[in-house]
DNA sequence: GATACGTGGTA
DNA sequence: TTACCAAGTAT
């Protein structure tokens, strides 16, 4: 074995991480669900998500048969949406088209819908030991230090050597081990700001460490200034303390999630809510920014409570009253779950 | 190649 | 407070 890959496993042997809940037991479908919550988001963040949703959804062919909400549901506040709902999709696939099991052939696994390069070669290397590289955030920072890459690792020609690099450095045994030590010494020694390493077993060879560029690897992505959008969101209450929900369409942010029906301003709204209830009355809620990836979300709350005659909705499958207590089996946005649960703590 | 896609933590 | 960004993929 080459000695960057030795080293790597003698370090994680000690100090790696051996007791994540995906990795008792280490089976495909749990290795593929781990990896898909993972995607750009942290351990600590998953590992909650991750206990609950196995315990519902025990194992592939029960994914593939849960209702879309419950997928959603179990989601519900992890972010990537559209994750889940992929997911549930290649769920379904592998009972059509693969028996029920994940494929163990790359080009099959990765042509499902959610699982790239990347996602696969973990699946892989984790659930069946075979040789495939993996290139996340954790390997990409971890490369551009020990070979001294600059330039920003989402550009095309920097991800090109560091995909070589990493398929290089790979071994033939105990590959399983080592991609979950490669990403450990990222997430653990080889962090973003102040790596530890005095701690690093890779120390000697890396090129970063040597130069005094930890800091300055990996290169920075460009920055750019995200808009601001603006929207009055509808709580339309009835008298039982029901509220409305809409869900939301395939496309867009919050893909397939029951939210608030959205207005462009507050004539729009009264509209929009003289169509689902006898209305007199709005209170202005106070209004907060939500902030996404791409740009950031000013929300004013139109409170219409008291709502009479509900109506409007005996055809539409994409609208329904809702109690307090229906919204845990929903997927809803954070900021809409936050708002509500504000508004059934107030009236107490 | 650029953009869309969430959320919460951290400096 | 603002800005950055963490186990990426799809279009």
């Amino acid at each position: 074995m080459k000695p960057f890959a030795a080293a790597l496993l003698a370090w994680f042997d000690r100090h790696g991480r051996h007791d994540l809940p995906w990795q008792h037991p280490r089976d495909a479908y749990r290795v593929w669900l781990s990896e898909i919550m993972l995607q750009q988001t942290q351990v600590a963040t998953v590992v909650g998500y991750f206990e609950r949703f196995v315990a519902a959804l025990p194992s592939l062919r029960a994914l593939a048969a849960a209702a879309e909400d419950q997928v959603l549901a179990l989601w519900s506040g992890l972010g990537y949406y559209r994750r889940a709902r992929f997911l549930h999709r290649a769920a379904q696939l592998c009972v059509e088209r693969h028996g029920g099991e994940l494929p163990r052939d790359f080009d099959a696994l990765a042509a499902l819908p959610g699982i790239g390069r990347s996602t696969a070669g973990a699946i892989l290397a984790q659930a069946h030991g075979l040789r495939f590289p993996i290139l996340d955030g954790n390997v990409k920072r971890v490369l551009t230090r020990y070979h001294g890459i600059h330039g920003y690792p989402g550009e095309s020609a920097v991800e090109k050597q560091l995909w070589q690099h990493a398929d290089a450095h790979t071994p033939a045994t105990r590959v399983a081990d080592y991609t979950q030590a490669i990403m450990d010494l990222g997430a653990t020694v080889c962090t973003r700001t102040r790596p530890r390493c005095e701690d690093c077993p890779l120390s000697g060879g890396c090129i970063a460490r040597r130069d005094g560029l930890t800091a300055a690897l990996p290169g920075a992505k460009p920055a750019k200034t995200i808009p601001v959008r603006e929207t009055v969101m509808l709580v339309l209450r009835d008298a039982r303390g029901r509220v409305l929900l809409e869900r939301r369409g395939p496309q867009g942010v919050w893909s397939g999630l029951w939210s608030l029906p959205e207005a462009g301003d507050h004539d729009a709204a009264w509209r929009r809510a003289r169509q689902h209830a006898h209305i007199d009355d709005a209170q202005s809620l106070a209004s907060f920014v939500h902030v996404f990836s791409h740009y950031k979300l000013r929300i004013e709350p139109l409170l219409f409570d008291g709502a009479t005659a509900p109506r409007g909705i005996a055809d539409n499958p994409d609208l329904r009253w809702c109690g307090a207590g229906e919204l845990a089996a929903l997927g809803l946005p954070a900021p809409v779950r936050k708002l509500l649960q504000q508004l059934e703590g107030s009236i107490a």
